[in-house]
DNA sequence: TGACTCATGTAAGAAGTTACATGATTCT
DNA sequence: AGAATCATGTAACTTCTTACATGAGTCA
C-alpha cells in the first residue's frame, strides 16, 4: 500500500498520542496548517485507508461516539522509513508570484498597490507568528522545540516576503517618478 | 466558464506573444517553473478548453504542424479581471516542513544531517538564481523587470531558508553537546 | 428551545501526476 | 540509420476542494 504525504502527516500525529478524526482536523486547521493542511472530508477516508492497511488502529472511544486512533508498530516503521528517505526537490508554487509575473500588464500604480497589500498581508502573518512564539519555547519538549523550529521558518518566510514586496514596490515607484 | 490558475497562466503567456503548446511546456519547465509548473498532459487539454471558450485562438502554424495560439480580446479581459481581483490567502504547503515537524522522532544527529542537506539544497538554488540575474535586468523591458522581481523573490526565499536551516541545525547541535 | 460546537461521514468535480501512444524533423 | 528533440495528444489514477448530509451534546 502506498502512503502519501497526508498519510504520513496522520501517522506522525497519531504517534505522538491518540486522536480522533476531529482532533486531526482542528490540528490541520491550526498549528500544522501553516505547513500542511487537510479538510475533514480528506481525513476520514484516509483514516479508514490507514486502518485497513494496518498502519493505525482504533484504541478507544471518546465523548460522543468519537473514535480514538493510534499508530501501530507497522505504522511507526512506515513513518520512520519516510522520515529517513530521500527528499524530492520541492518546487515553490505560488499563484501570487504568477500574478506578479504578469503585473507589467497593469498600470504601475495598481501594481504598486498590489505589492503593498502583499507586504501588509505578510506583516500580518508575521505578527501572528510572533504572538505564538511564547507558547512554543525552544527549550521545551523535543516535539515543542521542533514545532518552534517550523514556526521560525514561517516567521522568516513572511518577514523576507514582506521585505521583498516593499523593495519591489519601491523599485517600481522609483522608476515611475 | 470557470478559468483556473493554469488557465490564467496560459492566457498571460499567450498575451505576450503567440506560442505553441510545446513552447508553453518548456516555459513552465524553465523560468516560470519557479513559481508555477504544468506538464504537457495538462497543457494540451487546457488549450482546447480555452479555445472552445473563445479565450484563445489558433493564429498560425509552426514548423511541423505545431499550432500557434494567441489570446483573444475576451481572453485578455478575463486575464485583467483576474489580475485586478482579490487574492485569497495563500497557505504555504511544504512536505519538507511537515517532516521537520516530526524530526524529534529521529536521532538528533540524523535530524541535523537532514537540516544541513536542506541548507545545501537552498544554497544550490540560490546559486542558480544568481547566475540567472544578468539575463533578467531590472532596467529592461517591463516584462523583464517583473520577471526579475519574481526571480528576486525566489532568491530571497532560498537565502532565508538556507539561513534558517543552518540556524536550526546549530540550535539542535548546541543542545546536544 | 435554538444556536453553536463537536463529530463523522459521502459525493461530485477540478486539478495534477504518471504512463501510454504516435509521428515529424534534425543531427551525428 | 539511429538517436535526440520537437510536437501533440489520451488514459488512468491520485489528490484536493466544495457541497451535501446527519446526529449528539452544550450553553444561553
Amino acid at each position: 500500500m502506498k502512503v502519501g504525504t497526508l498519510g504520513h502527516a496522520v501517522l506522525g500525529l497519531l504517534t505522538a498520542g491518540s486522536l480522533t478524526g476531529y482532533d486531526l482536523t482542528t490540528t490541520f486547521d491550526r498549528s500544522l496548517g501553516n505547513v500542511w493542511s487537510a479538510s475533514h472530508s480528506q481525513i476520514y477516508p484516509e483514516l479508514a485507508k490507514l486502518q485497513s492497511a494496518g498502519l493505525i488502529e482504533q484504541t478507544g472511544t471518546g465523548p460522543r461516539g468519537s473514535k480514538l486512533y493510534t499508530t501501530t508498530e507497522a505504522g511507526k516503521s512506515e513513518l520512520h522509513r519516510w522520515l529517513g528517505g530521500a527528499v524530492p526537490h520541492e518546487t515553490l508554487r505560488s499563484e501570487h508570484m504568477l500574478r506578479v509575473f504578469f503585473l507589467w500588464m497593469v498600470e504601475p500604480a495598481d501594481a504598486v498597490a498590489y505589492l503593498r497589500r502583499e507586504a501588509d498581508r505578510h506583516r500580518d502573518a508575521l505578527t501572528r507568528y510572533e504572538r505564538a512564539i511564547p507558547y512554543v519555547p525552544l527549550d521545551g519538549h523535543p516535539s515543542e522545540r521542533w514545532a518552534r523550529i517550523v514556526l521560525e521558518a514561517g516567521l522568516r518566510f513572511d518577514r523576507s516576503m514582506a521585505e521583498w514586496a516593499d523593495w519591489a514596490a519601491a523599485e517600481i515607484e522609483r522608476d515611475e517618478s
